[in-house]
DNA sequence: TCTTTACCTTCCCCTAAGTGTAAGGTTTAT
DNA sequence: ATAAACCTTACACTTAGGGGAAGGTAAAGA
């Protein structure tokens, strides 16, 4: 199939797909004739896959391994399992930075009047020394 | 002073402080004798509440306004109020995002052997149709 | 005074993960 | 035959700077 079709199925944008493509993720036939690239089922398959998997916020370089590891009918599932794992402790990291970032702003907020005064105790927060 | 100083007493790198002036954001004088930038004590506050708002999340363009309102004696505080409320929304939306993403990763994890065997609950999830 | 060292400048390329647009070739439908 | 829909490559742009080269300037030591 065409990549347009390609990318309806994924679920993707042709501009990804060709992309991905460009970047040896995922790389389709490419028809001598015409230059078309010709998709298959298979190559479907792993854009599906890597759409998922960045999702679930995994860099392109992370979707390379993991892709790697999907096609390798030997890999060990410890392998995949460490890499959730960490995956896991990063976002707890990056969760408890935004959750104590949330609560200050919203704390400036909330002692901030919202009128037509000059006065800001945000502004004020931001400008201390 | 120059710029290393304006480095050091703001808490930004040279580059990031050259950055900002390329940007036309924080505009030092410049000395049409040696070409060095002159940072005022003004110019380092400025630096600072840059750097304040950026570890709040704020982007670039959003220093910016907040930045013009810093500066403008008149400015109403409702407006540094609904910049900042709307900055607390945006971020429980992303905190939203980041929740569900663990919970889902950490089940798959904790479904995953985790050994030497290829069979790996991770990889099928991803490749789900 | 000379030289070394530290500091400063501009300029260009690089990052991640694509998006936008232009110029042009191909296929399909009317 | 021609227009619409689809495909191609190639280049520039995005965020917020970082790295490093080539070269000018200033301050300190010998």
């Amino acid at each position: 199939m065409n990549i347009g079709k390609a990318s309806k199925l994924s679920e993707l944008t042709v501009k990804t797909v060709r992309y991905y493509a460009n970047i040896d993720l995922v790389k389709p036939n490419q028809s001598s004739l015409t230059g078309y690239r010709e998709y298959s089922e298979e190559d479907v398959l792993k854009l599906k896959f890597i759409g998922k998997a960045r999702k679930f916020n995994f860099s392109i370089n992370e979707c390379r391994e993991l892709l790697s590891l999907y096609e390798n009918q030997n890999r060990p599932s410890k392998e995949v399992k460490k890499i959730t794992l960490e995956k896991v402790s990063e976002i707890d990291k990056k969760l408890n930075e935004l959750k104590n970032l949330r609560d200050e702003l919203n704390y400036l907020a909330n002692n901030c009047n919202g009128d037509d005064r000059p006065n800001c105790p945000i502004l004020e927060a931001f400008s201390k020394k």
